[in-house]
DNA sequence: TGACTCACG
DNA sequence: ACGTACGTGAGTCAG
């Protein structure tokens, strides 16, 4: 019989400390919860023990059993985001089955002393797990001690038994820890111990005289020195106290044996619940745990096996026929498809091949289509020559809306967190039809995802609702879905001939450098090692180093730039970090992205940033270079079509318009109303001179103020940024905020309201829960706090260039032209045009994305066009 | 795989 | 006193 017995307070405690910050989205703190929960497994696993049990604290009303008042009197208290933890830890442990023990007026020590003696008397084997190194000791009861400790986000348990002990400290025995306690004391127990007696003292003693009586026995010794035989006989009766406080209780009525300990069934339903509210999926997973309910929600979705369609004339009426669910394969070969809640199944080579085209076209094109992730869907459409539609309504970009900060909206994870539904992942859904459709594997698993769709449709169109994000879905995430699927069919043409050449320059001119660096180094080395080329610069070549990384040395930009003066290989080093950077990434990445057609047909994603944005991926096409002569040589490889041009726009300041308009910033507003240059007008203000004294370093300082203010910047990193000291930027921040009063009032009123409702929301609703602002941690909260002052601003700009992106799409079509939109980089827009286009279509641009929002400032956008990118942009 | 660096708005 | 700007994606190194 062996007893593992948990210390469940001080393991939790480690958890704590140990695992980074987590929570759920609406704001449960839960790192500890998971660090136990593994801790736990791991320790399962290596100890097979037949029992378990975990010891908590129990505070008594009055301290009973203590006879020294101050007892624990100074012990920090637990933090508010560990203390939330402790009873869903508890919970947990019930619904898992594991036996705990708590008793009150006891410590979990006390229990876990008490369990030890029991083991050794009963003959049974006990490991005690614990953080605390003081519960070493219990091996004096002849248990075994796994300490867990965490040392760099690493945690590790040793296993302790009395020859392991003696040791690592100089052969005492285990027992004699009591003694050493006394002698040295505990000041998280609040143990006084010998006053001037610390760890080595006391251990120097131990070994010498064998125990606390042993020492007092031999306080006339000659070996020892007059102070410390003052000390010892000044503290005799604390000595004699803190022994008994550190000895400790073995005799708790438990009224449990090992026996008792083994652990139960628990409730695997309610166990999984639990998790599944923690949202600590990957636990689950590891644990391999099944959705509870054995089948209620699988139930619940699956209500029908499916009826065929065979009939062409059947399947067309079927889908034409209003809201349709569907569920198609990777091909588009087969689908399922609910209609007013009854299941159907249809696949292309039983209906035929032209009826199924007309089918989807039909479905696709007609827009009465709900979908879980429409955007293949409609870029399927576009590589076949369809015009898809916007669905009613699409499962996916629902669930980003109701959580934008998740990162996986797969239809598997949806139905399982929303519907409790575990639906078989991907499993043969290209199966080939081999009897009746309904026995077809293939087909019966897009049935199911069908339904599952169907289910979270109902559920999601409801939260929507609640969440006042109706609008929101319909009017700018739906809409856009079919226009980001043809902008990725449509790509942009690049001239690979140019950027070849321009890439072999660039190649002979690291070379170059190369050589160079290595000649001021002393040696050859890689440069592009953020080790290696620390340890040239700071190691070898002394330079004075700045700041640290985790790893090393750090060797950033910014590092850098401040020792240029110093020596001259640091302009050598950042132009070839710059060179290399283009070549891998943009030379050799962007040619390997080009498709057979000649051009690049990058993805743009709606579901990934937490603030609305759009992110581009395969390549990305938003963080082209643009600044420098290098910027432009590679926006001059992006080219039109032949007979085409480039039609660009960019939003003029819209971020510092938004932050105008939702602060209601009377100030701000007149500036952009009266057509002002606002980094001219703030550094007027900033510095208090006229607009026409202000200089272009004034200017650029406040522009650096303004961008700070929507990101929410302190003053110190606002100095670091323009170069001044931070009371210098402090001044600077306060006069833009005198000036600017609603702005100043807005930042106060929009993290109040944010830390009351737990989000934030854009002027169109989109809304970002903000867990972090109820973080006991400082940097976490004030984290969250720029979260809540930047969200609204950053969002809002999303929102509105989403909407003008509609306006300008739409327009286009419904003027016959042949110019479409290839590109946005979050606040521009691009568009390839026929020649003779060229004018119209910059007036439509112009006027779709001015007209897009009406706010309290007008928005402006400038235009310009060209035959490259480069050329394109003013 | 995570850390670092750097390109963009 | 804290520790120091919002949002992205990609390439490289090193364990």
């Amino acid at each position: 019989m062996k007893l593992m017995a948990i210390d469940g307070n001080s393991l939790i405690n480690r958890a704590f400390y140990g695992v980074r910050p987590l929570s759920t989205r609406d704001g449960v703190p839960t790192n500890a919860l998971y660090g136990f929960l593994n801790m736990y497994y791991k320790l399962l696993g290596d100890l097979s023990p037949d029992a378990v049990c975990v010891c908590f604290d129990l505070k008594a009303k009055t301290f009973r059993h203590r006879m020294y008042e101050g007892y624990k009197a100074q012990r920090k208290p637990m933090p508010e985001d560990l203390a939330a933890q402790v009873p869903l830890l508890k919970e947990c442990l019930d619904d898992m089955g594991v036996p705990r023990l708590e008793l009150e007026g006891f410590e979990a020590d006390d229990l876990l002393g008490t369990l030890a003696r029991q083991c050794r008397e009963n003959g049974d084997a006990c490991v005690i797990v614990t953080g605390d190194r003081d519960s070493l000791q219990f091996i004096a009861q002849g248990a075994q001690v796994a300490l867990v400790t965490t040392k760099m986000g690493q945690t590790q348990t040793e296993i302790f038994d009395a020859q392991r002990f003696a040791e690592q400290y100089s052969g005492l025995t285990a027992d004699r820890i009591v003694d050493l306690k006394a002698l040295m004391g505990d000041k998280s127990d609040n143990i006084p111990g010998v006053p001037g007696i610390g760890e080595k003292g006391a251990m120097d003693l131990l070994v010498r005289y064998g125990s606390l009586e042993g020492v007092y026995e031999h306080l006339d010794d000659e070996g020892l020195k007059p102070a410390m035989r003052k000390k010892l006989a000044e503290g005799r009766d604390s000595a004699f106290l803190s022994y008994d406080l550190a000895k400790g209780v073995t005799d708790v009525p438990i009224g449990r044996s090992a026996e008792d300990l083994r652990p139960g069934a628990g409730d695997p339903g309610a166990f999984y619940d639990f998790l599944n509210r923690m949202e600590l999926r990957s636990l689950i997973k590891r644990l391999g745990l099944e959705p509870p309910a054995s089948g209620k929600a699988q139930a619940a979705v699956e209500t029908q096996s499916g009826t065929a369609v065979t009939d062409g004339g059947a399947l067309r009426s079927l889908l034409a026929s209003g809201q349709v669910v569907c569920a198609l394969n990777d091909g588009l070969t087969a689908g399922a498809f609910v209609v007013d809640g009854r299941l159907w199944l249809a696949e292309a080579g039983r209906v035929g091949e032209t009826a199924w085209q007309a089918a989807l076209e039909d479905l696709l094109g007609g827009g009465g289509y709900i979908a879980h992730d429409a955007k293949p869907l409609a870029l399927a459409c576009w590589q076949r020559g369809i015009t898809p539609a916007a669905p009613v309504f699409d499962t996916a970009v629902a669930a980003y809306l109701l959580s934008p900060t998740s990162s996986d909206f797969s239809l598997e994870t949806c139905a399982l967190t929303a519907l409790d539904y575990a639906l078989a992942s991907g499993e043969g859904e290209d199966g080939q039809m081999t009897l009746g459709l309904e026995e077809n594997a293939g087909l019966r698993q897009l049935g199911r995802r069908a339904q599952a769709t169907d289910a979270l449709y109902w559920l999601y169109r409801e939260q929507l609702a609640q969440n006042g994000m109706t609008e929101l879905n319909r009017d700018i995430e739906l809409p856009l879905i079919p226009i980001l699927a043809e902008m990725q069919h449509l790509g942009m043409e690049l001239d690979t001939g140019r950027l070849r050449a321009f890439g072999d320059g660039l190649t002979a001119e690291i070379a170059g450098l190369e050589e160079k660096i290595y000649a001021a180094a002393g040696e050859t080395f890689n440069i592009s090692s953020p080790r290696q080329l620390g340890s040239v610069l700071f190691e070898k070549l002394g330079l004075p180093a700045r700041k640290k990384t985790k790893t090393g040395y750090s060797t950033d930009a910014d590092t850098l730039e401040k020792l240029r003066e110093v020596h001259p290989i640091i302009d050598m080093i950042l132009e070839y970090r710059k060179l290399t950077k283009l070549k891998s990434t943009y030379v050799e990445g962007l040619l390997k992205a080009v498709a057979p057609d000649g051009r690049v047909h990058s993805s743009f994603n709606q579901m990934v940033t937490a603030t609305g944005r759009l992110s581009s991926t395969d390549p990305n096409m938003q963080n082209i270079p643009v600044r420098e002569a290098v910027g432009a040589e590679i926006r001059k490889c992006f080219v039109p079509r032949a007979g085409w041009v480039f039609v660009d726009a960019d939003y003029s300041q819209i971020e510092l318009r938004v932050l105008a308009h939702i602060a209601g910033d009377a100030d701000m507003q007149a500036a952009f109303a009266g057509g002002e240059d606002i980094h001219t007008v703030t550094a007027a203000q900033v510095f208090g001179v006229p607009v026409d004294q202000v200089t272009p370093q004034m200017r650029s300082r406040a522009k650096a103020v303004n961008f700070g203010i929507v990101y929410g910047i302190s003053a110190f990193s606002l100095s670091e940024d323009i170069g001044v000291f931070p009371k210098q930027a402090q001044q600077y921040m306060d006069a833009y905020l005198e000036k600017y009063h609603g702005v100043r009032d807005y930042m106060e009123r929009i993290k109040q309201q944010a830390r009351e409702d737990g989000f934030v929301t854009s002027a169109y609703g989109r809304r970002r829960w903000i867990p972090e602002l109820k973080a006991s941690n400082f940097n976490v909260r004030a984290f969250g706090e720029r979260v809540a002052l930047n969200t609204p601003i950053q969002g809002t700009a999303a929102d509105i260039i989403k909407l003008a992106m509609i306006r300008v799409s739409a327009a286009l079509r419904a003027a016959g032209m042949q110019s479409r939109l290839i590109l946005q980089v979050h606040d521009e827009l691009i568009l390839e045009c026929p020649e003779e286009e060229r004018e119209a279509a910059a007036a439509l641009l112009v006027r779709e994305m001015e007209q897009a929002a009406s706010l309290s400032v007008p928005m402006r956008a400038d235009v310009s066009w060209g035959r490259t990118w480069h050329d394109a942009k003013g």
